[in-house]
DNA sequence: CCGGCGGCTGAGCAGTTGCTTAGGGCGTCC
DNA sequence: GGACGCCCTAAGCAACTGCTCAGCCGCCGG
């Protein structure tokens, strides 16, 4: 039985590696898949538990709610995709080159942690008002880090962009979106969807006539 | 209180207006409402008929299931979303000109239809497995249409798109996102989130170097 | 050998869920 | 004018929800 829920668990992700005591993590893990596959209201503690192979009580020992393991997700979700990026676009390079890697990498991360991005992306309207805050503060970090790039390749004539807000917020939701209809069993792989997004993106901001 | 339901309910769409009796479209236009604010499964239908201005019962007579309603907010959402798409891409004009109206419209739609389009476009792992199959089947038609725009140009030498199938897939990812974080308080309306977006969309798939 | 403590369980509580049932008001047609 | 059919309600059922609590197990320091 324990084997059976270290199974359904081995789905989620590395990204709860540092989460300890083990039982903890194993909780986290089973309520990413739960909450990714019923969504959070639709999730009972009772699934989260037995999908770590627990009863329902002990995981109260854990987490004082069921909101808080949400926010648990969320959180560190959040920080990881945020690191991502952020190492992505203060790299060194071009502005295009910085461009393409961070929007490939976040497109990789959105896809490769499909499971854990859904949450952090699709559950958010279930936090606490408190709780909510804290991970808007996160999302706006990753806005920046995306405006800033756009804003200095189109500084410096590199980039071609009319309204740099706009487009900043659709290659966001293009590249979130990844985690809505991404599938493992599909026929593309996180790195190449990543590439093929990064020429798009590329392209979305390439200056018109060839004057560079 | 019949004036506070409908006041409730007016936030809503016009999509619904053949439904009838009036009770079973003031049921809907609630559903929707409810579904989009706080998640199918987060729903009562209690709630869904107090906003409609009844009983719980009530529900019952005009629909079988609370899955039901849903199935029906799935099935005319994408109708009529369908329909916009199909409208857009099969007037005349050059592909470019298609692309563009097609991505302007349907974006368009998504925004001021958002909380259709959200119950839409997030609730699907809702249904029954016999309503998940229509519903795929009408989502498989949009993807089609876009994909037939981008093919002609692609064919025709007005476009210059290295995966056709990968661009559609983005395309579309791309408007169907704005139902996530379209705000009617936010700065920009939905006609000008559909300039922007077709303008971005033509970058996309023009040609790099002007040999057209 | 023992005492305590962190991790866990079985049983269960109060509240809520989707949905049913019995019945009531009311217009409409013979 | 009476029977019918439509639309609706009050009350309630069985199942399930998040969460609690008293107590058991095994490990660890003395």
């Amino acid at each position: 039985m324990a084997s059976e829920a270290e199974r359904r668990v081995a789905t989620a992700d590395e990204s709860f590696e540092g989460v300890s005591p083990d039982a903890a993590r194993r909780l986290l893990l089973g309520a990413v898949d739960a909450f990714a596959e019923r969504g959070f209201h639709a999730t009972t503690t009772r699934d989260i538990a037995s999908r770590a192979g627990m009863s329902p009580a002990a995981l109260y020992i854990h987490y004082k709610t069921k909101e808080e393991l949400l926010f648990q997700i969320s959180r560190v979700g959040h920080e990881r995709s945020v690191a991502v990026l952020a190492e992505a676009a203060d790299g060194d390079g071009s502005d295009a080159e910085r461009l393409a890697r961070a929007v490939r990498l976040f497109v990789r991360w959105h896809a490769e942690h499909h499971t854990t991005a859904r949450v952090v992306q699709y559950e958010l309207a279930a936090l606490g008002a408190e709780h909510y805050e804290e991970i808007v503060g996160l999302r706006r970090r990753s806005e920046e880090i995306l405006r800033g790039v756009l804003e200095s390749g189109h500084a410096a004539g590199e980039f071609e962009v009319a309204d740099v807000r706009g487009t900043t917020l659709a290659v966001m939701s293009l590249c979130i979106d990844v985690a809505r209809w991404y599938s493992p069993h599909g026929r593309r792989s996180p790195d190449e969807i990543g590439t093929l997004y990064a020429d798009l993106v590329l392209r979305m901001v390439a200056p018109r006539a060839a004057a560079g």
